[in-house]
DNA sequence: TTGACAGGCTAACAACCATTAGCTATACTG
DNA sequence: CAGTATAGCTAATGGTTGTTAGCCTGTCAA
């Protein structure tokens, strides 16, 4: 890893779990390595290391639902369908990096107008727009009933994102968590599936 | 108003608009008309400041959630329920001051158990019970069909809660977050009310 | 070999920030 | 009226922070 990159694994680090105001500069030259004034020869200054965390926060996101690719196959059961979105929603909730790019983006959402776009995207229309895919398939095989996709897509993953939130702030209940999303999808299926 | 709310009052706004560590002492005392070193004649610190301001939210909290009679009389239609939710979902997003502290909460989240604590009431588990409460009592009079009013009030506030958060971070799609509650509320009538 | 560049370092600075000390005037209280 | 608490002020301090200037060393191309 080059200093540059290891630089924006400290920052994000830090910027999640102290805020950007409340980390600095000297505090990432330490976790790299270097000495604070040698940062500057890679980035012209801490808000420009903010805005590379934010560019690739965005590359992150559109590897993430940008494609029409990451959807995997239409879960044929609801058995499936709840395997299968746990799974995602597991991994989304404990990888390190989207969790800490998740409270870096909570924290600084006001800071500017584009890290309010980015924050809204990631949280919401990103996993929006994918789940409607996957419930516009499975609409299509028979095995949801008919339904604007998109709406029940939110229906969907907006009791998820608020315990993925949870569980950022309180980890000690992330299991507790789980366990919610869990009981939901549950009920959620019962809703909106044909099968019984 | 006293100088000590006045503090309170300057504080809860910046802090607010650009965080705990992005605000400093000086800029509150300006607000308030003061100097800086006079303000250390009603907090201790900065931080006592904080301190205050979340014990007023849990005040606030209290005073919203805690009762029994909060509730008002439970709807007799969906269309009262869509109605008197409409306007209580509209108030809580644009009131001032829980803008203020939800905007506070969410930024300073993570900076100590207590906050993540009050922030989890805040935005969870308060909305819930409430809701919780209005749909048991629409169950027993007939109106919603029977099944476990705790997880039908998630579901039902959920979507609305991460509108609300989107309205906070670009207060210009504000129409568009309300609209999309409405739809919601509809789509969760329809669902789960026995009547047509 | 020479020259340029990348990437580290130390020293330093100017700004800011939270907080304290100490003075003063006003307003209650006995 | 005397005394005391309240609440403002100015001045100052010690610490931190982001950033710049300038130096040194190793690498590599010409």
């Amino acid at each position: 890893m080059s200093t540059k990159e290891k630089i924006l694994d400290a920052a994000l680090t830090l910027f999640a779990e102290n805020g950007y105001d409340g980390t600095s500069v000297e505090q990432i030259a330490n976790i790299v390595g270097i000495k604070a004034p040698s940062l500057y020869k890679h980035y012209k200054g801490k808000e420009d290391i903010l805005n590379a965390l934010i560019d690739s926060a965005e590359a992150r996101y559109e590897e993430m639902f940008g494609s029409e690719n990451n959807i995997g196959k239409v879960p044929q059961s609801w058995e499936e369908f709840i395997k299968v979105t746990m799974e995602r929603i597991s991994f989304t909730m404990r990888d390190p990096i989207i969790r800490k790019i998740r409270m870096l983006l909570v924290q600084e959402q006001f800071r500017n107008e584009r890290i309010s776009e980015v924050t809204t995207r990631h949280q919401l229309d990103g996993i929006q727009r994918m789940f409607a895919k996957i419930i516009k398939g499975m609409m299509d095989e028979g095995i949801v009933k008919n339904d604007d996709p998109e709406l029940l897509a939110v229906e969907l993953i907006a009791p998820a994102v608020l315990q993925i939130a949870r569980s950022d702030r309180q980890p000690r209940y992330e299991e507790e968590c789980m366990e919610y999303i869990e009981k939901h999808l549950r009920h959620f299926c019962k809703v909106y599936m044909k099968e019984d």
